[in-house]
DNA sequence: TAAACTAATGATAATGATTATAAAGAAGTA
DNA sequence: TACTTCTTTATAATCATTATCATTAGTTTA
């Protein structure tokens, strides 16, 4: 089924006249088949044995150019570095203030706030951003145990 | 006014134990006079008349401080440099996408989003983070003129 | 198909924000 | 005063990201 996603993703990309070299396949292809939001490292690092001469930059350039076509989002925390998250449907994040994780969730759009916003300051809104912060069941599990 | 909002903050920072040096208070100071969210190098820049010698370190560490008692926050969006907001009231910001200006609102905290998105993932969830993006009126103006 | 043009890659250097280190200074305490 | 601790300053180090530029590959056109 990510088969799919992928498909669409690189028809997206030829439509908007980028080439499609392996390398960016296969950035692509880690994106969407990872569960995670990996940083433009991890991603270098887990391609290194396909692709043993791809330099770091390629790694950045292709995510501008995901980034610019909306396929990809960049994500900024506190640390760091980016991640980067394979746009599918719209959803949030949840991040683990203890590892880090970052896991997905669902919830409608918050037009509301968006209004609001927009009447109170008279910007024109365009999107929002929307992040929560927790503990993750297994670090709770953990945290307790240390008592 | 703002007068009264430093005097606490110097009130905390003695409860915590931290010494108030002429450079923490000027930063204090400028945070809270500031209507911007200014980077450590803006600080810097401003603290530079008053204190010829100040290293751009004692800027970083002191807004570690502040953050660690809870009296800035450190605000990372795309761009290369954080951004330091002394915290007042819980509010939330919206930014500028073509001058990156940052302006605060208020808006009821969104405690239905973290209960959905707790009971989805299980996190205990701690905190969360807000900020909506679009074009300011400023902006605006010019955007049309454009045309 | 070959020549000409354009885009992408890879190696490396440059940039720039942030952090680490270590010496000197100031404040606090006995 | 002597001692300890924290803070500042100057500087070097780190690390993510971007820029440069020569080389390679893909596309277009004649």
């Amino acid at each position: 089924m990510s088969e799919v996603i992928l498909k669409d993703a690189l028809v997206t990309l030829k439509e908007s006249g980028v080439r499609i070299t392996p390398q960016r396949h296969a950035i692509l292809e880690y994106l969407i088949s990872s569960e995670m939001h990996p940083t433009a490292d991890e991603i270098y690092k887990a391609l290194e044995g396909d692709f043993p001469n791809m330099s770091v930059a390629t790694v950045y350039n292709n995510l501008r150019v995901f980034r610019n076509t909306g396929l990809v989002k960049e994500l900024t925390y506190g640390d760091s570095s980016s991640r980067f998250d394979f746009v599918t449907h719209d959803h949030y994040h949840i991040i683990c203030d203890h590892c880090g994780k970052i896991v997905d969730f669902h919830h409608p759009g918050l037009e509301e706030v968006e209004h609001l916003a927009s009447h109170v300051t008279g910007f024109q809104v365009n999107s929002h951003r929307l992040e929560v912060y927790g503990t993750c069941p297994e670090c709770a599990v953990s945290v307790q145990k240390a008592k």
